[in-house]
DNA sequence: ACTTTATATTGCAATATTACGATGAATGAT
DNA sequence: ATCATTCATCGTAATATTGCAATATAAAGT
């Protein structure tokens, strides 16, 4: 097969897994850390900082925005990438209700 | 290739990245959920309660034990499941760093 | 118009993931 | 001892992901 079924789970979890799945690469959690220390959005200088070829960051990239985790902006001949914020507090939100419903309940093991 | 290039990111990027593909799907979602919802570890019912079938719940079982994040105790014939407090924390920690550090400077686009 | 610069797209090879039927191993009940 | 129950493992088919070379696109400078 090599397919989830989506069909079976909730709207929820099944954004949830895609946006989670967006971040769950470390080149993509280092280009989120660049985005996020860096104070302006920041324009393409990852392919420098990160040990990778131009296309491979270009992909990473284009699963962020796919996941609508970032936002990309053009400036000119460069883009300039942000977070975007709706998505981004959503996640937020479900990893919070997540942690929370366990540390009410950590009475197990 | 379809091989990540680990050895170009921290230890930190790498387990981070292995601790949220674990948790990047939605079955694995909904057990995790059905893990906390339950006081108790959970026995096992979890065949039933999503629409999977038993291999395929064991494989997702086994790659939440493979990155840290659950425990399986045998208790007779059935395995009791829960949350290994560790793993759930280092990762509670990481997203926590991620999350502040965007809301200190979130005056960007 | 031509060239440079910055990014995206395409195509491909290697590998990983998802799901399940069939089968195996271990415990508890009869 | 035999059987039912519970879970793990193996094997396999379908599909997805990763990374890059080659190429395309698009804006800006000369």
């Amino acid at each position: 097969m090599g397919l989830t079924k989506t069909e079976i789970f909730t709207e929820e979890q099944n954004r949830l897994a895609v946006m989670l799945k967006a971040i769950a690469h470390p080149a993509r959690i280092a280009i989120l850390q660049e985005i996020i220390k860096s104070n302006t959005c920041i324009c393409g200088d990852l392919v420098e900082e990160l040990g990778l070829a131009q296309p491979t960051i270009s992909q990473h990239l284009k699963e962020l925005k796919n996941a609508g985790l970032i936002q990309g902006t053009i400036e000119g001949v460069s883009v300039c990438y942000c977070i975007n914020p709706p998505v981004w507090n959503e996640l937020k939100e479900q990893m919070n209700g997540f942690f929370a419903a366990y540390d009410l309940k950590a009475t197990c093991c």
